[in-house]
DNA sequence: TGATTGAAGTTCGCTAGCGAACAATAATAG
DNA sequence: CTATTATTGTTCGCTAGCGAACTTCAATCA
């Protein structure tokens, strides 16, 4: 039971976050969910709030705590949307930007070690897996 | 980047953490935190608060929290250690009895939808990928 | 034995998530 | 055009984690 692979997954993920917060906190200076936050801005070149949330997978609420913390830190601005009245328009500042740059060789570095010792034809399974759990659970 | 094992590996325990804690609270009245609490707590027939913390991964200010959650919950009683003057036993109540009974089956029910479509070849794999997740990141 | 070091717990202030209730604006139905 | 409904965002109170600083008791060393 304990030994299931729920527990096992929650098991290897939180250890594997905690221990790239810590990093991310310590080389960095940024949380690991605001760095993924800052990955999804720059590949987007900014966005409304709402979808930036969408894209993480958090509510409203805890979208606009993040967003928050992150304009607290001066690695986001929020601009009111041009084209629509409610929404918050989402956007790097050069020290976001800065932050990314210092952020990259940690996940390029992460995701060696993820990778390592596993043959494609067993990284094709393990995403399998993994895509199946956010398949199943994507309701809409 | 965006597609990294370590960005899938988040979504998809993140997903799925957040529905089974939904489900959890729904139909237990428990978190799913705390429910595997109680599962070792059941393993071991109650055990130094200190070790709970470890087998659950935490620290101590977050094994703290969650004891006196599980208690003020009427899940758990602490009481001295006989053996240790410092310590606290952890031991399940009736009622936490009566929880995890009622958590079983969804448990049961989420390991099946969880190793649904993995042959056992395929699911060593996976299984191997997070163990070494695990092993890489224990320093003791 | 007595002093130092270590381990168990608590508290504090923080990040990070949730749902619910709310205000403001947009979109849609009549 | 107006009334209803949906979407965007905030705030509130909660669970759940972190590190740091602290107390208390145990173990070790000299």
């Amino acid at each position: 039971m304990e030994n299931s692979l729920y527990f096992l997954l929650n098991s290897a993920q939180q250890s594997l976050f905690r221990e790239v917060d810590r990093l991310a906190l310590e080389s960095v200076g940024v949380s690991a969910a605001q760095i993924s936050a800052l990955v999804y801005l720059q590949k987007r070149n900014g966005c409304l709030q709402a979808e930036l949330g969408q894209a993480m997978g958090l509510g409203k609420a805890a979208t606009s705590g993040m967003v928050s913390r992150l304009e607290k830190n001066g690695l986001i601005y929020r601009t009111p949307s041009p084209t629509d009245g409610r929404g918050l328009r989402v956007l790097l500042t050069v020290d976001g930007l800065q932050a990314l740059a210092r952020a990259k060789p940690l996940l390029v570095r992460l995701n060696y070690v993820l990778e390592d010792g596993f043959k494609e034809r067993e990284k094709v399974i393990i995403r399998r897996f993994l895509d199946a759990i956010i398949d199943k659970l994507s309701d809409e």
